[in-house]
RNA sequence: CGGGAUGUAGCCUAGUGGCUAAGGCGCCUGGUUUGGGACCAGGAGACCGUAGGUUCGAGUCCUACUAUCCCGACCA
């Protein structure tokens, strides 16, 4: 392609909304441009990108035998009713309705209509194993789109579904998947973790995250020293021991005055106690019902833990008027004792005892509480290993009406004890004992799901076995964001003059650059070169632009071509400079052999 | 959805209530220049986000709306 009718533009100035380096240098780069908010065109160059990663994408799922399909991006509203989503799905999914006043939806996501394409053809147990994928733009409605291609509303995704004939062989295609996306990432040529993850609104009870480590990444993730453990911070487990507090430091419990002393600071404040000695009591809707979470007030709630724990699809923090409702108080004097909802315990909350905590009183809080004596009998147990990869530590229920020896236990509690705060950066590791655990940033690229029957049984989607028995498929999905890969190899690998892409997915692999357009012998050379490189397969740019050679040198630069062919003055010996772009390295090159160079060179970016 | 901020030419900015809204980048024409975003001369391009209001007079003050961005909860 000739740079000089190339649809594209580059910009010195930084457009004043975008923040993070891959907007920043997309839209400089003349990459992108914005339509709306979280909505974008993809010029040329981000389209050679796109297509470049797909086409990775595409040849690791077909090599495992996925089959591509396309689905539409307008459901029909009928079929997430079938699946219960239409109802919790939430603002996040454009809804509309066509000229007969029916609803659809803009697809956030495909299990619905895969699910339903796969039940009108399988039939029987010789069909499976049966993994099916399309690439497609899908739009979420985010709250806060931001960081430009990031976090996009409309975005390209690559979905894959599987479908088998039980959990076994379903586990099987899930590994196989996360091998495909290890595969894929290390294609690219990114630095990526994958690591244990939450399931979220997409259900399930198994799944993976694809993170591509960077500064500007959205997610913390907590990786083992030694061991590969690696989890999401939603996710990560402590491999700390919870010690039991000393039953020797038991104090009664008592109400004392702590007029108009709300947070967890006023309150350290006012007693003169560290932050560890109060009990923090936070009320939560969990899928509509009240749940009162208990940590130590040095501790932050792991809201992706409480739902997982609860397996509910949506967790909120209460409001005002609820949290009146329900502890009879003022916001600010919530306590566990006489609470008669559900209750979740930290473990850690059984490290002290005589903590501070809320009366469910205006202007009153008790003194003395011990979590053992106070609320419920219940064992502390260590979290046991098997948990470190699917649950979320302890889940020791008490049983209603576990015992009715105090007057502060209410008989019809649900009470628990989990894990619900946030593993640290040098806390042990959960897996090996011998590590700690460090922590890094990533951007998420990609998830793998084990769905099991979720949908598939709600959905009707069965086959008959063997013995000709009706048995539901048992599902897994993954996701591949293409455009925020796009953007993450961008945010990993930029400096202050631009891209530096990976040869893999660069828009071009070369560049030829003419220094002196007035110069016959140059013209010509470059020509002849460029000629030489579209010949032997290398995607070259020509740029046969009538600039000087800064302005072309930052052009390149910028829009990070990895290898740049500088032809100048050396063109009189033979030779031309060739630039490396990631490590600014500069070489003479034979004119003859530039081919067979550049593809070597290439080899190694 | 809560909190904060901003809308002036394609992009970045300036603009005390007072004349025909200013500059830089970019764009067009001509000339010079040609190894790290050149220079000279000329030119095109804006009903100052929208609608009301205050005022003799509004880009500037007020109100509403709208769009965009930032901080929190959702996700590829």
């Amino acid at each position: 392609m000739r740079a000089s009718k190339y649809f594209f533009k580059t910009y010195k100035e930084i457009p004043k909304e975008a923040q993070t380096p891959s907007h920043i240098l997309m839209h400089r780069a003349g990459m992108i441009q914005k339509l709306a908010s979280g909505i974008y065109n993809y010029l040329p160059l981000a389209l050679r990108t796109l297509k470049k990663i797909e086409k990775i994408i595409r040849e690791e799922l077909d090599k495992r035998e996925c089959q591509e399909v396309l689905m539409p991006a307008v459901q029909p509203a009928e079929l997430w009713e079938e699946s219960g989503r239409w109802k919790y799905y939430g603002h996040e999914l454009l809804r509309f309705k066509d000229r007969k006043n029916s609803d659809y939806c803009f697809g956030p996501t495909h299990e619905e209509v895969i699910t339903d394409m796969a039940r009108k053809i399988l039939t029987s147990y010789k069909q499976l194993p049966l993994n099916l994928y399309q690439i497609q733009t899908k739009f979420r409605d985010e709250i806060r789109p931001r960081f430009g291609l990031m976090r996009g509303r409309e975005f390209i995704m690559k979905d894959a579904y599987s479908f088998d004939i039980n959990e076994e062989d379903a586990k099987k295609s899930y590994k196989l998947m996360y091998e495909a996306y290890n595969a894929i990432f290390e294609r690219i040529n990114l630095k990526f973790k994958p690591v244990d993850a939450a399931t979220g609104a997409i259900g399930g009870d198994m799944s993976h995250e694809f993170q591509v480590l960077a500064e500007t990444g959205e997610d913390e993730i907590l990786s083992c020293s030694k061991c590969s453990y690696c989890a999401n911070i939603e996710k990560a487990v402590s491999g700390n021991e919870i010690k039991k507090a000393d039953a020797s430091k038991k104090k009664e419990l008592k109400e004392v005055s702590t007029p108009n002393i709300k947070t967890i600071e006023e309150l350290s404040a006012f007693f003169k106690l560290d932050p560890a000695r109060f009990i923090k009591t936070i009320i939560y809707l969990v899928d509509e019902k009240p749940v009162v979470a208990l940590l130590r007030g040095n501790e932050e709630a792991n809201e992706a833990k409480i739902q997982a724990f609860l397996g509910a699809n949506s967790i909120t923090p209460a409001n005002d008027a609820l949290i009146k409702s329900i502890t009879g108080a003022e916001v600010g004097f919530a306590g566990p004792v006489k609470l008669a909802v559900t209750i979740i315990a930290d473990k850690h909350i059984y490290e002290d005892t005589d903590y501070i905590c809320g009366a469910n009183k205006t202007d009153y809080h008790f003194t003395g509480f011990d979590p053992e004596r106070d609320f419920a009998t219940w064992t502390l147990q260590a979290a046991p290993r098997q948990d470190v990869a699917n649950g979320c530590g302890i889940s020791t229920h008490i049983a209603a009406g576990a015992s009715s020896r105090h007057p502060c236990r209410d008989a019809e509690r649900d009470v628990h004890v989990a894990d619900i705060t946030f593993a640290k950066e040098g806390d042990k590791c959960s897996k090996c004992d011998t590590g700690i655990l460090e922590k890094y940033r990533g951007i998420e690229v990609g998830q793998v799901f084990y769905l099991g029957t979720k949908y598939s049984s709600l959905m009707n989607c069965v086959f008959l076995d063997k013995d000709g028995k009706e048995q539901v498929a048992v599902m897994g999905c993954y996701g591949i964001g293409v455009s925020r890969t796009m953007a993450a190899a961008i945010e990993q690998n930029h400096d202050d003059n631009g891209i530096i892409w990976p040869a893999a997915i660069a828009p071009f692999e070369a560049a030829v650059i003419p220094v002196q357009t007035n110069n016959e012998l140059v013209v010509e050379t470059s020509e002849k070169i460029y000629k030489n490189l579209l010949a032997a397969g290398i995607d070259a740019f020509m740029d046969d632009r009538n600039e000087r050679a800064g302005f072309k040198f930052n052009d390149a630069d910028l829009i990070g071509f990895p290898v740049q062919i500088i032809c100048g003055k050396l063109v009189e010996s033979g030779k031309v400079e060739v630039k490396i772009r990631k490590t600014g390295e500069k070489k003479e090159i034979d004119i003859e052999n530039i081919a067979a160079a550049v593809k070597e060179l290439l080899l190694s970016l």
